[in-house]
DNA sequence: AATGTCAACAACCGCCTCGTA
DNA sequence: CTACGAGGCGGTTGTTGACAT
């Protein structure tokens, strides 16, 4: 199989093995148990050692986008639209980070649906807007205890509040990992990570927490994929901070 | 049935950031 | 300080399939 821009990029002359275009199931199943058996530490050598023909920029995206674990095939929910048309009005097109607040959708994904559906105005915030409910008091409760004890620039705190504000049209647990329940958090106490397994949060009881896919290498518990969103570290964002923040205070036992 | 059009999505490209030598 | 490579990000393009004509 030829592509035709392996015949007109000049670049590409040295690299002539390396294939271009769409993956092959074949390509698929050698990338995915390599990462899978070795993990990545290094993927410009990846395609080198699974033995495939591609450059390492391509395994990646391709891991990350189609063949990383935890991914959602599903089409966009209401509720997914609803927080993808409140974040992208606040973070614009910051795709990896709105992806974050939207677990199992790469930045792509998101991408492309914004463009495909959302860009055309089909739904409106507006819309949304006359559905808004209450916020939770979970949510408030964050805020407030993350804006008090914390020495926040005054910038982040006018995104909090717009944030807050954007977030009050959320219904409740709308955000909520499909993996929550193996998340790596980091415990306040200690100021040390551990794995925080079998949480279960009634859907009832409504809140909002994030949970960015990552996967880790080293992983102790293989046949799940953890998240590192849930560190509370300095270089951590605010909207990270914030979310985490509900998360625990709601997780933690009544 | 053949062809054209369009939407959805997969993948590439170029640029930027960051770590390291 | 600088150069370089790797990884990440966002914009853009290419491919495919569904649907209309």
């Amino acid at each position: 199989m030829v592509f035709k821009s392996e015949k007109s990029n000049p670049k590409m002359k040295s690299k002539e093995k390396q294939r271009k275009g769409l993956w092959s199931p074949e390509e698929d199943e050698k990338l995915r148990s390599h990462v899978l058996k070795y993990g990545h530490g290094c993927w410009s050598t990846i395609p080198i050692q699974a033995g495939l023909q591609r450059n390492g920029k391509s395994c990646r995206l391709r891991w990350v986008n189609y063949l990383r674990p935890g991914l959602k095939k599903s089409l966009f929910t209401k509720e997914e639209e609803t927080i993808l048309l409140s974040l992208h009005s606040m973070l614009g097109n910051k795709w990896s980070q709105i992806s974050k607040f939207l677990p199992g959708r790469t930045d792509n994904e998101i991408k492309n649906y914004w463009h495909s559906n959302l860009k055309k105005g089909v739904v409106t915030l507006t819309q949304h807007e006359t559905t808004r409910t209450p916020q939770t008091p979970s949510i408030t409760n964050s805020l407030e205890a993350l804006q008090s004890t914390t020495e926040r620039s005054a910038s982040s705190i006018n995104v909090a509040e717009t944030f807050n504000a954007q977030i009050s049209s959320f219904s409740p647990s709308l955000v909520f990992s499909d993996w929550l329940d193996h998340s790596l958090l980091m415990d306040q106490s200690t100021q040390k990570s551990s794995f925080v397994q079998n949480l279960v949060v009634p859907e009832e009881r409504g809140f909002i927490g994030l949970c960015g896919p990552c996967y880790l290498e080293n992983n102790p518990l293989p046949d799940f994929v953890p998240t590192s969103d849930f560190l509370f570290e300095d270089d951590t964002s605010f909207y990270d901070n914030f979310l985490i923040g509900s998360l625990i205070n709601e997780l933690r036992p009544m």
